[in-house]
DNA sequence: AACATTAGTGATATGTTATAACCATCACAA
DNA sequence: TTGTGATGGTTATAACATATCACTAATGTT
């Protein structure tokens, strides 16, 4: 379990070697996001910043820097949730197949699986069978944990 | 292609079996749904009913009547999409199926396909083995339709 | 070093989606 | 006919997100 400054440490590796840089700014914002070991919405991420770091951010800042990081990869949007999370591989060298992130509906739980393969391709095959694409193999359930038992009639 | 008369008149039918009303404003926001053949947005729907029923409903019973609606499974709630369509099998009297939609992230198309039964469970054994429950059978994808050009790298 | 160029950020306003709270009214049953 | 619950109107506000413009910091010339 890698520490949070040598999260940031790969993303600054990473950041350099694509010639873009990870400012001040942006270190902070995921810095939370990986500090607070779970999603967070964006204005709950200025609140954490607030918190823990006594930055006052701008919510147009925080936009345009998880706009950013996520398209670096270190940050996943999701949709659903409308919570951003820290990418659990930045510091990993090798990628490790595309996640796909199941949501709770009641409490907002996330959680990061892996699909087999080939059902994610027969998926695949029925949107395109429909002249459609998926815009991205990263899928996102609307779901109920274990906690919030599962919808009443 | 049943009329929206007749769709209307299958959803009263529908709703007077189950004791509960399909008032002339649930109506009229249920018709607008099925005659602007897509789907609308919470403020595109109050739109397209002022501008076709000279109609000005508040935002706040367009929601009420959406949540009606939805509960009756007679219009469908995108999440992804933030959007809202008429069910397609209002008139039918056999259950066809769960639908599964795919939204055109660029241009808000939607569509509805059937994937096959055995892809769909594989996709809940994954999600159950992770310890949570797909909230709705009726899934929801993000892609990009024929006209709007595969993700730009 | 001086300058131009661009990327990054701040500040303010506004847009979009959705819900809360309260009250008036209508339909229906007792 | 009177009460009760369902329905819908009104207003306010919350939560999420983007547009625009201006200022500043970093970078690369010459």
């Amino acid at each position: 379990m890698p520490t949070t400054a040598s999260i940031i440490h790969s993303a600054e590796k990473r950041c350099t070697e694509k010639g873009v840089r990870l400012t001040e700014r942006r270190s902070q914002v995921l810095s939370s996001l990986i500090q607070s070991k779970k999603a967070l919405s964006a204005y709950g991420l200025i609140d954490y910043c607030r918190e823990n770091l006594g930055q006052q951010l701008p919510a147009m800042s925080v936009y345009r820097i998880l706009d950013f990081l996520e398209g670096e990869n270190l940050v996943h949007r999701l949709h659903l949730a409308k919570k951003y999370v820290a990418c659990a591989h930045i510091a990993c060298e090798h990628q490790h197949g595309v996640p796909q992130f199941l949501i709770c509906s009641s409490c907002d739980a996330v959680e990061e699986i892996v699909i087999q393969h080939s059902v994610i391709n027969s998926l695949k095959d029925s949107v395109f069978e429909a002249g459609f694409h998926l815009a991205s193999p990263q899928l996102e359930f609307e779901c109920y944990c274990s906690d919030c038992v599962p919808k009443p009639s």
